[in-house]
DNA sequence: AAGCATCTACCGATTGATAGATAGCAAGGA
DNA sequence: TCCTTGCTATCTATCAATCGGTAGATGCTT
Protein backbone atom coordinates (compact mmCIF):
# COMPACT_ATOMS: atom_id res chain seq x y z
CA UNK A 1 0.00 0.00 0.00
CA UNK A 2 2.43 2.88 -0.91
CA UNK A 3 -0.86 5.13 -1.44
CA UNK A 4 -0.04 7.26 -4.44
CA UNK A 5 -2.96 8.82 -4.77
CA UNK A 6 -2.95 10.57 -1.80
CA UNK A 7 -0.26 12.72 -3.44
CA UNK A 8 -3.26 14.21 -5.96
CA UNK A 9 -5.77 17.24 -4.60
CA UNK A 10 -8.32 15.99 -6.78
CA UNK A 11 -9.37 12.41 -4.92
CA UNK A 12 -10.33 11.80 -8.04
CA UNK A 13 -9.00 8.98 -10.38
CA UNK A 14 -11.98 9.28 -12.82
CA UNK A 15 -10.81 6.70 -16.02
CA UNK A 16 -9.19 8.27 -18.85
CA UNK A 17 -11.80 6.68 -21.38
CA UNK A 18 -14.60 8.16 -19.17
CA UNK A 19 -13.01 11.78 -19.28
CA UNK A 20 -12.34 11.08 -22.92
CA UNK A 21 -16.28 10.15 -23.71
CA UNK A 22 -17.63 12.82 -21.73
CA UNK A 23 -15.04 15.64 -23.66
CA UNK A 24 -16.33 14.29 -26.99
CA UNK A 25 -19.97 14.15 -26.00
CA UNK A 26 -19.62 17.71 -24.44
CA UNK A 27 -17.98 18.76 -27.81
CA UNK A 28 -20.83 16.89 -29.53
CA UNK A 29 -23.83 18.29 -27.48
CA UNK A 30 -22.53 21.49 -27.93
CA UNK A 31 -21.94 21.77 -31.98
CA UNK A 32 -25.13 19.45 -32.57
CA UNK A 33 -27.45 19.44 -29.61
CA UNK A 34 -28.37 16.65 -28.03
CA UNK A 35 -30.46 14.66 -30.24
CA UNK A 36 -27.68 14.42 -32.81
CA UNK A 37 -25.28 13.37 -30.64
CA UNK A 38 -24.99 9.82 -31.33
CA UNK A 39 -22.53 7.07 -28.86
CA UNK A 40 -21.11 5.97 -32.32
CA UNK A 41 -19.38 9.33 -33.31
CA UNK A 42 -18.47 10.06 -29.99
CA UNK A 43 -17.05 6.40 -29.81
CA UNK A 44 -15.26 6.73 -33.20
CA UNK A 45 -13.88 10.20 -31.64
CA UNK A 46 -12.27 8.66 -28.35
CA UNK A 47 -11.07 5.11 -30.57
CA UNK A 48 -13.30 2.66 -28.70
CA UNK A 49 -16.61 0.99 -29.65
CA UNK A 50 -19.99 2.65 -29.23
CA UNK A 51 -20.22 -0.83 -26.84
CA UNK A 52 -17.68 0.59 -24.66
CA UNK A 53 -19.97 4.17 -24.25
CA UNK A 54 -22.69 2.23 -22.92
CA UNK A 55 -20.29 0.52 -20.79
CA UNK A 56 -19.25 3.67 -19.06
CA UNK A 57 -22.55 5.47 -19.91
CA UNK A 58 -25.39 3.09 -19.96
CA UNK A 59 -27.74 5.73 -21.50
CA UNK A 60 -27.44 9.07 -22.86
CA UNK A 61 -28.97 10.70 -20.08
CA UNK A 62 -26.60 9.19 -18.20
CA UNK A 63 -23.75 11.01 -20.35
CA UNK A 64 -25.89 14.00 -20.48
CA UNK A 65 -25.81 14.24 -16.29
CA UNK A 66 -22.34 13.29 -15.86
CA UNK A 67 -21.21 15.81 -18.45
CA UNK A 68 -23.76 18.74 -17.17
CA UNK A 69 -22.38 18.05 -13.61
CA UNK A 70 -18.79 18.31 -14.45
CA UNK A 71 -19.64 21.48 -16.36
CA UNK A 72 -21.43 22.81 -12.85
CA UNK A 73 -18.80 21.67 -10.96
CA UNK A 74 -15.97 22.91 -12.95
CA UNK A 75 -17.68 26.42 -12.82
CA UNK A 76 -18.59 26.46 -9.48
CA UNK A 77 -14.95 25.75 -8.54
CA UNK A 78 -13.55 28.78 -10.21
CA UNK A 79 -16.17 31.16 -8.98
CA UNK A 80 -15.18 32.99 -5.98
CA UNK A 81 -17.10 36.09 -3.94
CA UNK A 82 -14.90 39.26 -4.04
CA UNK A 83 -14.27 41.00 -1.12
CA UNK A 84 -17.25 43.57 -0.12
CA UNK A 85 -15.79 46.66 -2.23
CA UNK A 86 -17.62 47.86 -5.23
CA UNK A 87 -14.30 47.82 -7.11
CA UNK A 88 -13.62 44.39 -6.34
CA UNK A 89 -17.15 43.13 -7.38
CA UNK A 90 -17.30 45.05 -11.00
CA UNK A 91 -13.88 43.40 -11.43
CA UNK A 92 -15.55 39.68 -10.58
CA UNK A 93 -18.49 40.16 -12.52
CA UNK A 94 -16.12 41.42 -15.87
CA UNK A 95 -14.27 37.92 -14.82
CA UNK A 96 -17.40 36.27 -14.84
CA UNK A 97 -18.63 37.85 -18.31
CA UNK A 98 -15.01 37.05 -19.58
CA UNK A 99 -15.19 33.58 -18.24
CA UNK A 100 -18.39 33.18 -20.62
CA UNK A 101 -16.89 34.80 -23.82
CA UNK A 102 -13.97 32.39 -23.56
CA UNK A 103 -16.15 29.57 -22.99
CA UNK A 104 -19.06 30.32 -25.51
CA UNK A 105 -18.28 32.85 -27.11
CA UNK A 106 -15.23 32.02 -28.65
CA UNK A 107 -15.46 28.54 -29.00
CA UNK A 108 -18.30 29.73 -31.83
CA UNK A 109 -21.35 27.95 -30.27
CA UNK A 110 -23.99 28.58 -27.63
CA UNK A 111 -23.91 27.79 -23.88
CA UNK A 112 -24.24 24.19 -23.08
CA UNK A 113 -27.43 24.92 -21.30
CA UNK A 114 -29.21 26.78 -23.98
CA UNK A 115 -28.24 24.10 -26.39
CA UNK A 116 -30.23 21.57 -23.95
CA UNK A 117 -33.09 24.22 -23.24
CA UNK A 118 -33.74 24.06 -26.95
CA UNK A 119 -34.64 19.95 -26.80
CA UNK A 120 -36.00 20.77 -23.11
CA UNK A 121 -38.96 17.92 -24.24
CA UNK A 122 -36.52 15.25 -24.97
CA UNK A 123 -34.27 15.45 -22.01
CA UNK A 124 -35.24 13.73 -18.74
CA UNK A 125 -36.37 15.44 -15.38
CA UNK A 126 -33.00 14.90 -13.73
CA UNK A 127 -31.19 16.51 -16.14
CA UNK A 128 -33.66 19.45 -16.51
CA UNK A 129 -33.48 19.62 -12.22
CA UNK A 130 -29.31 19.89 -12.75
CA UNK A 131 -29.72 22.96 -15.17
CA UNK A 132 -32.33 24.82 -13.18
CA UNK A 133 -30.07 24.13 -9.78
CA UNK A 134 -27.00 25.71 -12.18
CA UNK A 135 -29.03 28.75 -12.61
CA UNK A 136 -29.77 29.10 -9.41
CA UNK A 137 -26.16 29.36 -8.21
CA UNK A 138 -25.42 31.68 -11.19
CA UNK A 139 -28.55 34.01 -10.17
CA UNK A 140 -27.14 33.50 -6.76
CA UNK A 141 -23.69 34.97 -7.17
CA UNK A 142 -24.77 37.65 -9.16
CA UNK A 143 -27.35 38.87 -7.43
CA UNK A 144 -24.70 38.99 -4.15
CA UNK A 145 -21.52 40.30 -6.41
CA UNK A 146 -24.35 43.39 -7.67
CA UNK A 147 -25.47 43.97 -3.87
CA UNK A 148 -21.52 44.40 -3.50
CA UNK A 149 -21.83 47.51 -5.56
CA UNK A 150 -23.96 49.33 -4.28
CA UNK A 151 -23.38 51.95 -1.10
CA UNK A 152 -25.72 51.55 0.41
CA UNK A 153 -28.38 48.72 1.38
CA UNK A 154 -30.17 47.16 -1.86
CA UNK A 155 -33.43 44.87 -1.26
CA UNK A 156 -32.50 41.28 -2.38
CA UNK A 157 -35.17 41.68 -4.91
CA UNK A 158 -33.19 43.98 -6.79
CA UNK A 159 -30.10 42.75 -6.88
CA UNK A 160 -31.69 39.35 -8.27
CA UNK A 161 -33.79 41.41 -10.97
CA UNK A 162 -29.79 42.83 -11.62
CA UNK A 163 -28.96 38.83 -11.82
CA UNK A 164 -31.56 38.37 -14.17
CA UNK A 165 -31.08 41.10 -16.54
CA UNK A 166 -27.12 40.01 -16.72
CA UNK A 167 -27.55 36.30 -17.53
CA UNK A 168 -30.06 37.27 -19.63
CA UNK A 169 -27.59 39.69 -21.38
CA UNK A 170 -24.77 37.40 -21.63
CA UNK A 171 -26.76 34.14 -22.77
CA UNK A 172 -28.84 36.57 -25.92
CA UNK A 173 -25.71 38.02 -26.59
CA UNK A 174 -24.59 34.03 -27.41
CA UNK A 175 -27.31 33.88 -30.00
CA UNK A 176 -27.15 37.36 -31.45
CA UNK A 177 -23.64 36.34 -31.90
CA UNK A 178 -24.26 32.88 -33.88
CA UNK A 179 -27.38 33.99 -35.46
CA UNK A 180 -25.67 36.92 -37.24
CA UNK A 181 -22.37 35.59 -37.60
CA UNK A 182 -21.01 38.47 -35.70
CA UNK A 183 -18.58 37.76 -32.89
CA UNK A 184 -17.96 41.30 -32.18
CA UNK A 185 -21.54 42.25 -31.06
CA UNK A 186 -21.41 40.14 -27.73
CA UNK A 187 -18.90 43.01 -26.19
CA UNK A 188 -21.37 45.52 -27.59
CA UNK A 189 -24.33 43.56 -25.92
CA UNK A 190 -22.38 43.16 -22.51
CA UNK A 191 -20.94 46.73 -22.60
CA UNK A 192 -23.96 48.26 -19.88
CA UNK A 193 -22.47 45.85 -17.19
CA UNK A 194 -18.78 46.29 -17.69
CA UNK A 195 -19.77 49.20 -16.15
CA UNK A 196 -22.06 48.86 -13.85
CA UNK A 197 -20.59 50.38 -10.53
CA UNK A 198 -20.68 53.66 -12.01
CA UNK A 199 -24.07 53.66 -11.98
CA UNK A 200 -24.98 53.32 -8.22
CA UNK B 1 -62.98 34.13 -66.57
CA UNK B 2 -64.62 35.37 -63.53
CA UNK B 3 -61.31 36.07 -61.98
CA UNK B 4 -62.52 35.32 -57.96
CA UNK B 5 -58.69 35.55 -56.77
CA UNK B 6 -58.91 39.16 -57.30
CA UNK B 7 -61.02 39.65 -54.65
CA UNK B 8 -59.07 38.65 -52.28
CA UNK B 9 -55.45 41.15 -50.88
CA UNK B 10 -53.28 38.16 -50.03
CA UNK B 11 -53.42 36.80 -53.60
CA UNK B 12 -51.92 33.46 -52.83
CA UNK B 13 -54.06 30.78 -52.36
CA UNK B 14 -51.12 28.26 -50.43
CA UNK B 15 -52.66 24.82 -50.08
CA UNK B 16 -54.10 23.94 -47.00
CA UNK B 17 -52.57 20.86 -46.36
CA UNK B 18 -49.02 22.32 -47.26
CA UNK B 19 -50.20 25.29 -44.76
CA UNK B 20 -51.58 22.95 -42.53
CA UNK B 21 -47.59 20.99 -42.63
CA UNK B 22 -45.86 24.42 -42.24
CA UNK B 23 -47.86 24.95 -38.81
CA UNK B 24 -46.68 21.58 -37.83
CA UNK B 25 -43.29 21.84 -38.60
CA UNK B 26 -42.80 24.91 -36.94
CA UNK B 27 -44.38 23.12 -33.88
CA UNK B 28 -42.16 20.16 -33.61
CA UNK B 29 -39.27 22.61 -33.82
CA UNK B 30 -39.94 25.04 -31.11
CA UNK B 31 -40.56 21.86 -29.45
CA UNK B 32 -37.77 19.08 -30.15
CA UNK B 33 -35.51 20.94 -32.46
CA UNK B 34 -34.60 20.60 -35.83
CA UNK B 35 -32.86 16.74 -35.75
CA UNK B 36 -35.81 15.22 -33.82
CA UNK B 37 -38.63 17.24 -36.39
CA UNK B 38 -39.72 13.64 -38.21
CA UNK B 39 -41.66 13.87 -41.27
CA UNK B 40 -43.61 10.77 -40.43
CA UNK B 41 -44.43 13.01 -36.94
CA UNK B 42 -45.73 15.67 -39.22
CA UNK B 43 -47.54 13.53 -41.28
CA UNK B 44 -49.77 11.59 -38.63
CA UNK B 45 -50.44 15.37 -37.08
CA UNK B 46 -51.46 16.27 -40.30
CA UNK B 47 -53.07 13.41 -40.79
CA UNK B 48 -51.93 12.05 -44.40
CA UNK B 49 -48.46 10.11 -44.68
CA UNK B 50 -44.86 10.84 -44.98
CA UNK B 51 -44.43 10.62 -48.34
CA UNK B 52 -47.14 13.56 -48.54
CA UNK B 53 -44.71 15.23 -46.67
CA UNK B 54 -42.01 15.19 -49.22
CA UNK B 55 -43.95 16.14 -51.98
CA UNK B 56 -44.77 19.32 -50.60
CA UNK B 57 -41.20 19.94 -48.96
CA UNK B 58 -38.64 17.53 -50.77
CA UNK B 59 -36.25 17.99 -47.79
CA UNK B 60 -36.54 18.71 -44.15
CA UNK B 61 -34.22 21.82 -45.17
CA UNK B 62 -37.29 22.85 -47.44
CA UNK B 63 -39.75 23.22 -45.04
CA UNK B 64 -37.53 24.42 -42.40
CA UNK B 65 -36.52 27.03 -44.85
CA UNK B 66 -40.24 27.58 -45.84
CA UNK B 67 -41.49 28.14 -42.11
CA UNK B 68 -38.78 30.54 -41.38
CA UNK B 69 -39.84 32.43 -44.41
CA UNK B 70 -42.88 32.83 -43.15
CA UNK B 71 -42.52 33.70 -40.08
CA UNK B 72 -39.98 36.23 -40.95
CA UNK B 73 -42.75 37.89 -43.74
CA UNK B 74 -45.10 37.99 -40.89
CA UNK B 75 -43.30 38.94 -38.29
CA UNK B 76 -42.32 42.21 -40.68
CA UNK B 77 -45.79 42.37 -41.95
CA UNK B 78 -46.61 43.03 -38.03
CA UNK B 79 -43.76 45.70 -37.62
CA UNK B 80 -44.36 49.39 -38.59
CA UNK B 81 -42.10 52.36 -37.68
CA UNK B 82 -43.86 54.59 -35.06
CA UNK B 83 -43.83 58.16 -35.24
CA UNK B 84 -41.01 59.84 -34.96
CA UNK B 85 -41.75 60.89 -31.20
CA UNK B 86 -40.12 59.96 -27.90
CA UNK B 87 -43.51 58.43 -26.65
CA UNK B 88 -44.48 56.63 -29.42
CA UNK B 89 -41.51 55.12 -29.52
CA UNK B 90 -41.14 54.01 -26.18
CA UNK B 91 -44.26 52.22 -27.00
CA UNK B 92 -43.81 50.70 -30.06
CA UNK B 93 -40.62 49.17 -28.31
CA UNK B 94 -42.79 47.95 -25.54
CA UNK B 95 -45.04 46.25 -28.38
CA UNK B 96 -42.22 44.49 -29.72
CA UNK B 97 -41.27 43.12 -26.10
CA UNK B 98 -44.91 41.70 -26.02
CA UNK B 99 -45.12 40.47 -29.47
CA UNK B 100 -41.71 38.27 -28.13
CA UNK B 101 -43.36 37.56 -24.91
CA UNK B 102 -46.89 36.31 -26.46
CA UNK B 103 -45.12 34.20 -29.27
CA UNK B 104 -42.16 32.76 -27.11
CA UNK B 105 -42.90 33.07 -23.59
CA UNK B 106 -46.60 32.13 -23.39
CA UNK B 107 -45.48 29.24 -25.38
CA UNK B 108 -43.04 27.27 -23.61
CA UNK B 109 -40.21 27.45 -25.84
CA UNK B 110 -37.40 29.55 -27.31
CA UNK B 111 -37.63 31.40 -30.13
CA UNK B 112 -37.52 29.68 -33.49
CA UNK B 113 -33.99 31.53 -34.17
CA UNK B 114 -32.49 30.24 -31.04
CA UNK B 115 -33.77 26.55 -31.71
CA UNK B 116 -31.91 26.74 -34.95
CA UNK B 117 -28.98 28.45 -33.70
CA UNK B 118 -28.59 25.75 -31.19
CA UNK B 119 -28.13 23.42 -34.20
CA UNK B 120 -26.48 25.34 -36.48
CA UNK B 121 -24.15 22.56 -38.28
CA UNK B 122 -26.94 20.44 -38.90
CA UNK B 123 -28.50 23.46 -41.10
CA UNK B 124 -27.42 24.40 -44.59
CA UNK B 125 -26.28 27.90 -45.47
CA UNK B 126 -29.59 28.92 -46.74
CA UNK B 127 -31.43 28.59 -43.90
CA UNK B 128 -28.32 30.19 -42.21
CA UNK B 129 -29.14 33.35 -44.74
CA UNK B 130 -32.14 33.63 -43.70
CA UNK B 131 -31.70 33.65 -39.96
CA UNK B 132 -28.89 35.50 -40.56
CA UNK B 133 -31.20 38.57 -42.37
CA UNK B 134 -34.06 38.11 -39.91
CA UNK B 135 -31.99 39.59 -37.23
CA UNK B 136 -30.92 42.25 -39.54
CA UNK B 137 -34.30 43.20 -39.92
CA UNK B 138 -34.70 43.66 -36.23
CA UNK B 139 -31.53 45.29 -35.58
CA UNK B 140 -32.57 47.86 -37.88
CA UNK B 141 -35.99 48.54 -36.85
CA UNK B 142 -35.15 48.46 -33.06
CA UNK B 143 -31.99 50.64 -33.69
CA UNK B 144 -34.20 53.01 -35.53
CA UNK B 145 -37.24 53.20 -32.28
CA UNK B 146 -34.37 54.07 -30.50
CA UNK B 147 -33.16 56.99 -32.10
CA UNK B 148 -36.32 58.11 -31.75
CA UNK B 149 -36.13 58.27 -28.19
CA UNK B 150 -33.00 60.63 -28.15
CA UNK B 151 -34.03 64.03 -27.59
CA UNK B 152 -31.18 65.58 -29.60
CA UNK B 153 -29.25 63.13 -32.35
CA UNK B 154 -27.36 59.80 -31.43
CA UNK B 155 -24.73 58.46 -33.22
CA UNK B 156 -25.71 55.37 -35.59
CA UNK B 157 -23.08 52.99 -33.62
CA UNK B 158 -24.93 53.44 -29.96
CA UNK B 159 -28.22 53.05 -31.41
CA UNK B 160 -27.13 49.66 -32.76
CA UNK B 161 -25.56 48.65 -29.36
CA UNK B 162 -28.75 49.65 -28.09
CA UNK B 163 -30.47 47.24 -30.41
CA UNK B 164 -27.85 44.61 -29.93
CA UNK B 165 -28.79 44.77 -26.08
CA UNK B 166 -32.33 44.45 -26.27
CA UNK B 167 -32.27 41.71 -28.63
CA UNK B 168 -29.98 39.67 -26.42
CA UNK B 169 -32.32 40.55 -23.36
CA UNK B 170 -35.36 39.35 -24.96
CA UNK B 171 -33.67 35.78 -25.91
CA UNK B 172 -31.61 35.42 -22.79
CA UNK B 173 -34.40 36.06 -21.48
CA UNK B 174 -36.26 33.64 -22.89
CA UNK B 175 -33.43 31.31 -21.93
CA UNK B 176 -33.46 32.17 -18.21
CA UNK B 177 -37.31 31.25 -18.27
CA UNK B 178 -37.00 27.99 -19.78
CA UNK B 179 -33.85 26.47 -18.01
CA UNK B 180 -35.17 27.73 -14.47
CA UNK B 181 -38.62 27.13 -15.14
CA UNK B 182 -39.82 30.66 -14.22
CA UNK B 183 -41.94 32.57 -16.71
CA UNK B 184 -42.18 35.75 -14.23
CA UNK B 185 -38.26 36.31 -14.31
CA UNK B 186 -38.75 37.49 -18.29
CA UNK B 187 -40.67 40.86 -16.88
CA UNK B 188 -37.80 40.99 -14.59
CA UNK B 189 -35.49 40.64 -16.80
CA UNK B 190 -36.83 43.09 -19.66
CA UNK B 191 -37.56 45.63 -16.92
CA UNK B 192 -34.78 48.42 -17.81
CA UNK B 193 -35.85 48.68 -21.55
CA UNK B 194 -39.80 49.04 -20.40
CA UNK B 195 -38.65 52.42 -19.22
CA UNK B 196 -35.86 53.32 -22.12
CA UNK B 197 -36.85 56.57 -22.73
CA UNK B 198 -36.15 58.15 -19.51
CA UNK B 199 -32.84 57.54 -19.74
CA UNK B 200 -32.31 59.72 -22.84
C1' DA C 1 -10.14 -16.46 -9.46
C1' DA C 2 -12.26 -12.23 -10.06
C1' DG C 3 -13.24 -7.94 -11.76
C1' DC C 4 -12.63 -4.41 -15.20
C1' DA C 5 -12.80 -2.84 -19.84
C1' DT C 6 -13.22 -3.77 -24.29
C1' DC C 7 -14.73 -6.20 -28.20
C1' DT C 8 -17.97 -8.55 -31.93
C1' DA C 9 -22.37 -9.16 -33.28
C1' DC C 10 -26.78 -8.17 -33.24
C1' DC C 11 -31.78 -6.32 -32.38
C1' DG C 12 -35.75 -3.61 -33.19
C1' DA C 13 -37.04 0.92 -34.16
C1' DT C 14 -36.80 5.06 -36.64
C1' DT C 15 -35.12 8.03 -40.05
C1' DG C 16 -35.07 10.80 -44.75
C1' DA C 17 -36.01 9.83 -49.07
C1' DT C 18 -37.67 7.44 -53.49
C1' DA C 19 -40.44 4.74 -56.91
C1' DG C 20 -44.44 3.81 -58.71
C1' DA C 21 -49.49 3.01 -58.45
C1' DT C 22 -53.89 5.33 -57.92
C1' DA C 23 -57.60 8.45 -57.64
C1' DG C 24 -59.84 12.88 -58.62
C1' DC C 25 -60.51 16.70 -61.33
C1' DA C 26 -60.42 20.00 -65.15
C1' DA C 27 -59.92 21.14 -69.96
C1' DG C 28 -60.61 20.09 -74.72
C1' DG C 29 -61.67 17.81 -78.92
C1' DA C 30 -64.85 14.53 -81.39
C1' DT D 1 -72.22 14.15 -74.19
C1' DC D 2 -68.39 11.22 -73.94
C1' DC D 3 -63.68 10.16 -74.01
C1' DT D 4 -59.01 11.37 -73.64
C1' DT D 5 -55.28 13.70 -71.79
C1' DG D 6 -52.73 15.66 -68.23
C1' DC D 7 -52.03 17.62 -63.75
C1' DT D 8 -52.33 17.49 -58.68
C1' DA D 9 -52.23 15.17 -54.62
C1' DT D 10 -52.22 11.31 -52.27
C1' DC D 11 -51.22 6.55 -51.32
C1' DT D 12 -48.47 1.84 -50.58
C1' DA D 13 -44.27 -0.14 -50.26
C1' DT D 14 -39.70 -0.05 -49.74
C1' DC D 15 -34.70 1.15 -49.21
C1' DA D 16 -30.34 2.00 -47.06
C1' DA D 17 -28.63 4.23 -43.17
C1' DT D 18 -28.44 5.18 -38.50
C1' DC D 19 -29.94 5.01 -33.97
C1' DG D 20 -29.86 3.50 -28.70
C1' DG D 21 -29.19 -0.37 -26.42
C1' DT D 22 -28.03 -5.48 -25.16
C1' DA D 23 -25.81 -10.14 -24.89
C1' DG D 24 -22.07 -12.52 -24.46
C1' DA D 25 -17.23 -13.60 -25.54
C1' DT D 26 -12.45 -12.09 -24.85
C1' DG D 27 -8.41 -10.49 -22.78
C1' DC D 28 -5.83 -8.03 -19.25
C1' DT D 29 -4.56 -7.10 -14.56
C1' DT D 30 -4.47 -7.94 -9.93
Amino acid sequence: MDMQSTLSAANKPENPTKLAIMAAGEKALLSQGYKAMSFRDLAAEVGIKSASVHYHFPTKSDLVLAVLKRYRADFTEHLVLPKKKRQAAQKALNSFIDGFRKRVIDNGTLSLCTVLAAEKSLLEQQVLDEIEAFYEIKVDWLATVVSYMKKGWMPTDETRHYAYQILASLHGASVLVQASGAPERFEDAMAPWRTLVERF
